[in-house]
DNA sequence: CCTCCCAACTGTATCGTTACAGTAAAATCG
DNA sequence: CGATTTTACTGTAACGATACAGTTGGGAGG
């Protein structure tokens, strides 16, 4: 609580180290920077002092000097799941963020319209010092563009541009395997997929996965076509409702997220079916929360929060150790136990 | 796509116009700020240009001389309700940022924690012009140490601090009594209220206009003390469930939020008993998910996309119009009809 | 005709930091 | 012992913006 109040209060800088030491103001950042060319003592004494008066690094000057902004951007898109998604992604990386100097700043927009507005935006101002993405195409022209333009990123997501670059996944194939393998193990004999937008590149992999194993399993993919689990809820419930009332029905779906294997589980009941016994239903959740629902769904975890972690170990390897090797992380942990 | 590539691309800054226009640097700063002692036409001629090639003014050299960062920071409880919540508040607010040149910084923190931390981050290291806060407490420590450090700020939720601050919150009194009122029409007598931790303030407004209507409408409460919507929606669940399996037991729930309905609506059929028919529950929600899950339910909603869109709008006022006006708003929906 | 004022600028210093070019003194070498 | 290298610093300029203190040329006023 006691404060200097003699003066009006003004951060310290290295001119107030420098003033306090007598060194001069570049010795005393090259000291804080471990230079060679300072002896130790000097190293020793600055340091004491800089720690004593609290000293922190400017981030306006060093800005304006270096150009490093020390924020990372998160381009959020504003319609992703709704379930929690965002919430565990920004809370996990910024768990990660806290021990160093970086800020997280969210650049949110709509994946209905351009996607390249933000990531240009943070480019032509230098907002940021790397970017974090999500919702990754295979030929994402986001990717090229900060590729192009030198931009240090990480995505959430990969791609198939044919070019290395950090990443961090789930793995959606191996989701979409097992999900088949279980419902075949339940007798389960034509599976629907509920996937994302055909655009992204998850999207191919869970298609990937789930043809495998219809394939290998030996049973029939019931096309689902004119839904994606990024269409409104109320339109899930609808088309799943109807597609449960033709007398061709799937007696399996699978749901590549929580919140549509909600809908998707309302609109089963409205076709008057039971979950679990008349239609198989596996979801994936970022959530706990699909069990306490409807206990009969079968539940596969997507760790969100371990992502974020993920994302923001990998983007500050990007940002600083610019070697050409990048972080890649493809996450798996199989199907969520009952209780 | 065609661009200046004779030069390293360096965005254009005052010198530039300075150089383009023939004017000084000090003149085209003071044009571009419609200074009196420029005349009409030099702004016009520096206007056009900067407009033409891109002018944007630099961040870091603004916040170098000027303080000022063009940052909101939101301070985030990362336990905070896990189903959207925090999702729609940031979206609400990059809303309406968005035409501004402010960045919205995620400030995370745990409420087990010491909330004071990210505060006085902020203050002491000057990292944004404003704040924005939730979760607020009656005598909130947070706020008292803003006000007294003079950042401009604004809560999601009100404090009893007799001093006068900007701040957003919903009506939870009005829910709370509105609720107790539906659950009376439906005949329940005897009602129990899911709150939150009671340290904060919107638990004292929920009890507030429980209690009121409880009287008013002559039921009975039914307290339950050892359960905040802010545990696990684990315990929640095991709490409800040993609750509804007293003898005694109440014949309606109120849940503040969404999550801990789905918990209790869980911990209620675990009982063995049925929501609508032995058990009425009614709960407030931000995503429009309950109805979904049970469609017995009654479902209030508390829209967190506007409340963020009018935090934003409150905090430029306050940073900006330093008047003691002060914007507040209070929410209020109402009943969710069914479809 | 000289003074004073005013409009409309220009010049300089500064915010905090770092790159780069000195520089003084001590250490090393033949 | 003088020349050269090394060590450990200091001084200056620059990043982009703005505050404040000039400066200039023209017009009004006495």
């Amino acid at each position: 609580m006691t404060r200097n109040t003699t003066t009006s209060a003004r951060p310290p800088t290295l001119k107030t180290i420098a003033f306090m030491t007598g060194y001069s103001v570049t010795a005393v950042s090259r000291a804080l920077k471990d230079a060679p060319d300072i002896s130790e003592q000097t190293k020793e004494r600055v340091r004491l002092v800089a720690n004593q008066i609290g000293y922190r690094p400017s981030r306006a000057g060093l800005r304006l000097r270096t150009g490093k902004t020390q924020v990372i951007s998160l381009i959020l898109d504003v319609d992703e799941e709704i379930m929690g998604l965002t919430s565990q992604m920004v809370n996990g990386i910024s768990q990660s963020l806290r021990e160093t100097n970086y800020h997280l700043v969210v650049t949110p927009y709509s994946h209905r319209e351009d996607g390249m507005v933000p990531v240009r935006y943070v480019v032509e101002t230098g907002s940021a010092d790397g970017v974090i993405l999500s919702r990754t195409e295979p030929q994402d022209p986001r990717i090229k563009y900060l590729l192009s333009n030198n931009m240090p990123f990480i995505t959430h997501g990969r791609t198939e541009l044919g070019v290395d670059h950090p990443w961090v996944d789930y793995d959606n194939e191996r989701f979409a395997f097992d999900s088949v393998k279980r419902l075949a193990g339940l007798g389960a004999k034509q599976i629907g997929l509920l996937a994302p937008a055909s655009n992204l590149t998850y999207a191919g992999h869970l298609k990937t996965g789930f043809a495998r194993a219809i394939a290998e399993f030996n049973l029939d993919m019931f096309p689902i076509d004119r839904l994606t689990i990024d269409d409104s809820l109320d339109q899930v419930e609808a088309v799943v409702a109807e597609i449960m009332s033709g007398s061709n029905r799937p007696d399996a779906l699978i749901s590549a997220a929580g919140s549509a294997a909600m809908a998707a589980a309302a609109g089963i009941e409205r076709a008057g079916l039971k979950i679990g016994e008349d239609v198989h239903l596996v979801s994936k959740q970022s959530t706990n929360i699909l069990h306490r629902y409807r206990r009969e769904i079968i539940v596969f975890n997507e760790n969100v929060y371990d992502a974020g972690q993920q994302l923001a170990t990998g983007i500050l390897y990007a940002i600083n150790d610019r070697s050409s090797e990048h972080l890649t992380h493809l996450a798996y942990d199989g199907e969520l136990p009952l209780d």
